[in-house]
DNA sequence: CGAAAATACGAGCGATCGATCGTGTTATCG
DNA sequence: CGATAACACGATCGATCGCTCGTATTTTCG
């Protein structure tokens, strides 16, 4: 039953997934109470349920807009003909600097990354986020490697989405220079694991 | 305050940990209840809290027992010997297959092995095991590669262990062909990603 | 044996959680 | 304007959580 949204509703929204945001990346989902968004985001635990039916679609919500996001800022990066045709290290990084910048910029936005195995409830919410990048990661892989076939290609793509998310939670937690350089650690493994990715490497 | 324990103690205590740790597999650590720990170990609130102060030390306790248990199955992988002279695939192999076998045995020791900024309860309870095994990771990269400075050697130590959770999870929940096709990509991943690990291969 | 210590039980405490609901306020529109 | 719908509030609900406590049973040991 859709509901005609005033601006203010919308800007009410915004506020909620803004606070859910930044209290994910503080206590992680099971920590942070619904009670403690709507104070965070300045407002009734009522008003919060006008908005959401519960704290899972809140999470749904969060995770679709981080997408968005995370679209706008990567959409050059994801092209097939880059994909091709530039060496390998620099087509890594410019998949790779977009994501930590926006990581950096959303801390919280991991915790809408679970890896696996996860409870069901937060599973279902972040599963679309997951799925997207991994299969645009793989996108990319088919497109560097047109040989290898498709369960492989989905399994790279997995094991290479796996480990930048694992590296994104230092990666975030560091500064400056250790910062910079985790993140180049990142880059030689994602390099050194797709360097030997079966088929032939139209760039190598 | 020490309690002298019964022989009936100890098996109690086993029991808890079992409990704890297939609940820990299934629900995490936040959604598993004292009270279905109690459950699943077949006593009552009462009885678990007899031998245990808090949750926390529940958590604490298992993740000391996991670490006895690898470290006692992972004897033979780490001594420096071998870590200098032998090929880095092989090498790789040796910690990355016992590391697996533990994980498959004991599915759930990776809830145990949260990655960073976690809520600080469990993350105190599952540093000592992280710790160790970062620990040993990096007495392993400093024997081949004498020549890296300490930070470098720490950094790659956390960024190896980090790559080896990530792909735990995936590979504990596959089974079959496609577990073993998940291990190799970790070797893959491991052995190019320390390849290029700065300084001179003794063995490469 | 008998006393002390360890083990066992489970109803239930206080706190907190996700979510509801009755009531009042503000915006939209004919 | 008046009417309707969207927005806002916060006390409070029922469920669940980690944990306690009074009491009963079993083991240890002199």
């Amino acid at each position: 039953m859709p509901v005609r949204r005033q601006a203010r509703g919308e800007r009410r929204i915004g506020d909620i997934l803004d606070a859910t945001l930044a209290l994910f990346a503080e206590l992680g989902y099971d920590r942070t109470s619904t009670n403690a968004i709507a104070a965070r985001a300045g407002m009734s635990p009522g008003s919060l349920y006008q908005y959401f039916p519960n704290k899972e679609a809140i999470a749904e919500a969060l995770s679709q807009r981080l997408l968005d996001q995370l679209r706008a800022a990567h959409a050059a990066a994801f092209d097939q003909a880059s994909a091709a045709s530039l060496p390998l290290p620099e087509l890594v990084s410019r998949v790779v600097d977009p994501l930590v910048a926006f990581n950096v910029a959303n801390p919280g936005a991991k915790t809408l990354f679970g890896t696996a195995a996860m409870p069901a409830a937060l599973s279902a919410g972040s599963r679309p986020l997951h799925d997207a990048v991994t299969g645009r990661v793989a996108a990319l892989i088919r497109a560097r490697f047109p040989g290898l076939p498709d369960p492989d290609v989905n399994r790279a793509a997995m094991v290479a989405v796996q480990i930048v998310a694992a590296l994104m939670g230092p990666i975030v937690a560091a500064e400056g220079r250790e910062r910079a350089a985790l993140v180049a650690e990142l880059k030689r493994a994602l390099v050194g694991y797709l360097a030997g990715s079966g088929g032939s490497d139209p760039a190598a």
